[in-house]
DNA sequence: TTGATAGATTGACGAATGTCGATGTATGCA
DNA sequence: TGCATACATCGACATTCGTCAATCTATCAA
């Protein structure tokens, strides 16, 4: 079961155990894929600090721009990392120009929390 | 730097980066690395199951024999992903006869609960 | 001691992942 | 039109990961 967020802007997948605790209720095999897929996307150092400096950004949103030499990769690298923190839903992009502009997803990771609860 | 929690049982280590949301200061690569070893043990379907299993078990804890039918498994790969569980902290293991009773640990959950904050 | 059971470890294999250089595509400026 | 910039995609590679059969170790009972 696939729903999607009610917000204007994006089109986020979200997972269908919306916000049940690991402990309250046996997960079953298919929600946690789900939940594996956007774990997942959190196992990596690097994506970890991309979304850090993505969500401290003063303005709540951050350039691709500014954020290859902070994490000391190629350009690829750090467009495949924000790739995958876009599809497993944790941050928006939004192109101006030239440029590809990202915020965190406060939902999605209000999501997860509420899954570790 | 490394912590040890307080609990008198346990010997369980913990990140230096205790709870600090990630939205509040950017995080550094020495607790991305933890973080990321964290949120790796919990992407994987099988692993999100044995810990929920665990986690909602009627006296809180669990016996390994009683894990491996559920999950569908092999023996030697369930004694695997229980390992990685625990290697990261998040179930706590004891012996009991020929038995092995696992236990979630809250304290680690809500560590990583309050970074996804 | 012998045998049975529970679980961990080993070794091997295919699949997935992180990384990069090279290249492609879109945007804006002169 | 031509060129420079920003980002995505492709292809290749080494490493890590999930999985299993086979084997080893520890515990207990007869």
């Amino acid at each position: 079961m696939v729903r999607r967020s009610s917000g204007s802007t994006a089109s986020v997948v979200v997972v269908g155990r919306c916000c049940a605790p690991l402990r309250d209720v046996a997960i079953n095999d298919d929600d946690a894929s789900d939940l594996a897929r956007a774990f997942a996307a959190l196992a990596d150092p690097a994506r970890l600090r991309l979304l850090s400096l993505i969500a401290t950004a003063p303005s709540g949103e951050a350039c691709a721009c500014d954020l290859i030499a902070p994490i000391g990769k190629s350009q690829p690298t750090v467009s495949h990392h924000l790739r995958v923190l876009h599809d497993a839903g944790l941050i928006e992009r939004e192109k101006r120009g030239i440029w590809m502009w990202f915020r965190a997803n406060p939902t999605k990771l209000e999501q997860l929390r509420a899954v570790l609860g």
